[in-house]
DNA sequence: AGCCGATGTCAACACGCGTTGGCCTACAGT
DNA sequence: ACTGTAGGCCAACGCGTGTTGACATCGGCT
């Protein structure tokens, strides 16, 4: 170690292990973990599969690596308050449009439990968090959060993953249109009377 | 073959292959398609990995009979207008409560082409069908149908696959209360001014 | 009783997988 | 120019998989 340099100095494999990682994204994304083979990631990215190893341990390990997810959600509190829906929905298309790991992260979740976790935590750390910021009841928060994630993982599944045509057809801006009232009301709606008192 | 008897004579291996399909059906919603193993589905019949393949010829063909579904839909022109998206979303809770094989058809649709064909099977056969009986303009009810699908197979997903705890914790009423109206949306919101006349 | 197809068991095959360790190569520090 | 080390390749291992075919056994027929 050269404790007189930074730890983050450039290595000579920084681009290996970069494109190891573009080509374990997209594998996960098409295939998700099972089918996606170390030596069909490691082909891709023209390298031999024992690199993977090297840099990242396992198959396991790499999915973390390559699973690591910033929804980039904007400050919920500066957002306009019945343009909640709206907003987050239209970021939520562009942001998987633009970066498949969401995709990928999903597919895996399906089968793979770790995978199933980080999901989870994705939407409590993320999703969860800034959905807090935007409600008055921070008590209700976890529950409109949850909901919010069902339509807009439901979203994703059924137009990137199951393709269901009619969903695939829409383009983002319907898709807005239709989806964003929907959030909104998870989000602003008061409770609904229920038998028990809280939650 | 007998032909004085009908086709469907019961067969003394009725039975085994019945084990065959429930144990099939219970590896594939937990495990989905890749990690539910031959084996293991055999093991759990009690019987030899190769009476799976004489009785079914192959793990595809296990799965294609393993993830029949029938969403047994009531029939929406019955339903009163007003109350569509909750009868709906009941029906659907309940259905899924009871049956797991539409999360098996779910979680193997993650990453197998042939259950994602089957999922867009059962909704353009079975929901976008039933929709269509329900719906003021016909032209409109693929679109109607397929938004349905993403927030009921959104539900699916969270709830039995990813277990997000927020939408775990929902009991079958009050998710009804919550999504219910979204559906009904769905189904009855005329449509949104848009840019393209129709489509 | 004696046959014969249906039912079930057993062992094995070929394959692709994640993973490992040994070896070659090229470059940075002296 | 020499050397140590990081980067990279190759061949192989052990394992679990779907699938196959040969063999045993059961049970309804004549």
């Amino acid at each position: 170690m050269d404790v007189t340099e930074p730890a983050t100095r450039a290595r000579r494999s920084d681009a290996t292990r970069a494109a190891i990682l573009r080509a374990a994204r997209e594998r996960f994304a098409t295939d998700g973990y099972d089918r996606a083979t170390i030596r069909a990631i490691a082909a891709d990215a023209r390298i031999d599969p024992s690199m993977v190893m090297r840099y990242y341990g396992s198959k396991e390990g790499l999915f973390a690596a390559a699973a690591e997810f910033d929804l980039r959600l904007p400050d919920l509190a500066e957002v306009p308050p019945d343009r909640l829906g709206e907003t987050l929905t239209r970021h939520f298309v562009r942001r998987w449009e633009a970066d498949g790991t969401l995709v990928a992260l999903l597919r895996a979740a399906a089968t793979n439990p770790g995978a199933a976790e980080r999901m989870r935590g994705v939407f409590a750390d993320q999703l969860a968090a800034a959905v807090a910021r935007s409600v008055a009841d921070p008590a209700t928060a976890a529950r409109r959060a949850g909901l919010v994630a069902s339509q807009i993982l439901g979203l994703a599944l059924t137009r990137y993953v199951v393709r269901l045509p009619p969903v695939v057809d829409l383009d983002p801006e319907e898709l807005t249109t239709w989806v964003g009232p929907t959030i909104q009301r998870y989000l602003t709606q008061p409770l609904p009377p229920s038998r028990a008192s809280g939650g």
